[in-house]
DNA sequence: CATGAATGAGCCTTCATTCAT
DNA sequence: GATGAATGAAGGCTCATTCAT
């Protein structure tokens, strides 16, 4: 600690209170990518952050507040690496595509992000809600152009987010092996009424390498980006 | 209850222990209904059973083993019921289909087991083993007959599990309003490749009458068991 | 249980009270072998003697008079084996000597019975008793005879009684060798004033053959009696 | 207790863990006077020391943390003491000699103390280990000056620590009377192989005066020091 | 702002004990 | 006598939270 540098007030570097914020949530996301983010403690969080507990007092007044920061943190990188992988792609079912291959690929290459996703979504709606939102508007360009044929527009969504959180899960739990990110999107394509060769292009495309995009990496076994090309069917 | 037999005196001999196992295990069901499965204390089910703390340890020695009793009971009503429901019924898709639609309609019906179903199969494997179980035959079933087209039979779980949760979900939020339970199937079997009207057709069967079959009712808003009838798609 | 023979009254053999009696008092000194005699509990030695804990109940009324049983066992032994070993020995010197002896080597070989003997000595006074006086015997047959010339009894007792449970300490911590129960004999009796060739000739005397002498065996290293023969001095 | 210094004011900033944790330890001193230290409850203890349970917790993790740290203070005392007693007293025997009688005369005039010690000595290992220490010392350089005459160093510490608590219970136990102390001391010297006119010699030196010395008084029956003077053997 | 001592609510767990069968 | 279901006292432990420095 450099408090005794200041003689009367706080120098603090402009930002100081915006790291240790950062420093905190990096820290939640990594107890949460150890237990339930149910059991997040203030204790553990402290520790982990290695200030006092005190501290997060100052920055977080429930446990709550802090599961939110993280469902803000990962739902801003959600919006960001969405933005990245989507410049100069306008076809709302090729977004979608996209969007459900990249939740279960990184899944997959990070253990420690889907957990602290799945465990996420589980407690925060807000991450839902922003998810949500993206979805839906992918999922009308689609039924606008034609490409989907859907009739519920809530059962389309379960369909969306159910499918590719299980997904996920599955892979978590290390039950599909490469590829499953092709699988599952071909399976939401299918039930939102996409044709099977419409399914087959899509999902056939190549993935637009976003790895130089940084997002918050949660542990760091940064795997192969590709899953192996897609079954014909 | 079968309390009813015995109007009088409270010493019930033989089956002692059952009962009170019974009496406990009611007890978690609605405490979990209120709180989330992980949140269960020792004291609160004591509580809720109206025994003393005691007591719960001479059934239970970790709250772990408490939960995968629920999943237990769950598990065995959804047995049961599929029995029941599928009497004289042989098309997988066909069962497939009903077994989706009773989820949904199930958790609208009586919105207390819905939420401990979604609870508990987030916190017990052993209730996700026992339906998955039931639900590959009549994947495979419905493969070999041909209703079906799918290639991944792990993203195919994926779908019927995560969408039918989602959906339960959904309707426990009440953001969606009667005839979720057929929009939510009908989404699968496309998913799973069956066509327009095979899906149509298989959803717009009625639902065989079990409310007499019973099972286990935690909170008592039975209702109406009919849906509306299907939209034409 | 063979209560099923039994038509209206207790067919019970005679001494069917004294039998389970006993089976708990073994019990207990199995139990005392693994922990404290303080931390006895009711309920365990209840499982390790194969009865209800209810039984127990029968026969005790409070742990400690559970301790006094095992105490009172534990002094009949020892009086019984007192008078098997000293039959035809007059010489109180001689039979303290044997008898410090005996208890250092029994618990090289019965670590389970020495534990049980410092635990249950530090927790019922009953056994300090039945010792005392068996002891106090042979000192003043010692110093009547002159091999002993000690100005203080209570120091003489503190003496006998402490060097040599602290020699069966340090033989169950595994700090002494073979030879120790004739080092603490040697060294008591020099402390009670004896000559060294006086100590010295009546440590080197063989011990008398008692294996067949049976006792309270609680675990069951049966172990080479002898200690090897006497380094000179 | 030196809160004297600060009459009105509880806030105690400098210090302020060390002054709870030895407020901790004296409580802990004064609850073994009473109990048995394995019956040493976490609640019993912040009672006694007029604190929350919680804050026991910020200090010590298990009960074993207490007694080990109460037996710390007591070898630190005991060092402390030895120590002063010793000061320019280079003979082994003599200091052997010293160190036997001040434990026993310690137990007599501090009864809780005598109780504390014996209690911790027999639940921690690390008090024994100090003392340990010291006595060898002092054994081998009696040995080395032919003052004592031993051939099992480990039967010579058996008959040290064994005849000198046992002395300190038979005192606590008002089994024994003035002078004791001596006696004990006595039979040690014995036993160690000193010739009577060595140990009358050794025993008969007048005790340094130490009562200034202060060290941990538990209870607080400050005893007449002088034990009486020798009687001649 | 950061720190960390102190607090107490709240849960967990073990067991002695009672009592109806 | 033996059994075992039920009880509740007793203690253990964790943590969110407050507050003085």
């Amino acid at each position: 600690m450099e408090t005794s540098e200041r003689p009367e007030s706080v120098v603090a570097r402009p930002g100081k209170r915006e790291r240790t914020h950062a420093q905190l949530v990096d820290a939640a996301l990594r107890v949460i990518a150890r237990k339930d983010a149910a059991a997040l403690s203030i204790l553990e969080l402290a520790h982990e952050a290695e200030v006092s507990h005190g501290t997060v007092y100052n920055y977080f007044r429930t446990r709550e507040e802090i599961v939110d920061a993280v469902a803000l943190r990962l739902a801003d990188d959600f919006s960001e690496q969405q933005s990245q992988m989507f410049a100069g792609l306008e076809e709302g079912a090729a977004r979608l595509t996209l969007a459900v291959r990249h939740f279960v690929l990184r899944a997959a290459e990070d253990r420690a992000w889907g957990l602290v996703f799945l465990r996420v979504s589980a407690a925060a709606a807000r991450l839902g809600h922003t998810v949500t939102l993206k979805t839906l508007g992918n999922l009308r360009r689609g039924l606008k152009a034609g490409t989907f044929r859907y009739e519920s527009e809530a059962a389309a969504l379960d369909l969306v987010f159910g499918t590719t959180l299980a997904g996920m899960r599955t892979v978590l739990d290390g039950r599909a092996g490469r590829g499953h990110d092709r699988d599952i999107a071909y399976t939401v394509l299918r039930g939102l009424g996409a044709t099977r060769s419409e399914a087959e292009r899509l999902v056939a495309r190549p993935f637009p390498d976003l790895d130089a995009a940084g997002g918050t990496a949660v542990g760091s076994n940064a795997g192969a980006r590709r899953s192996p090309p897609p079954r014909s069917r």
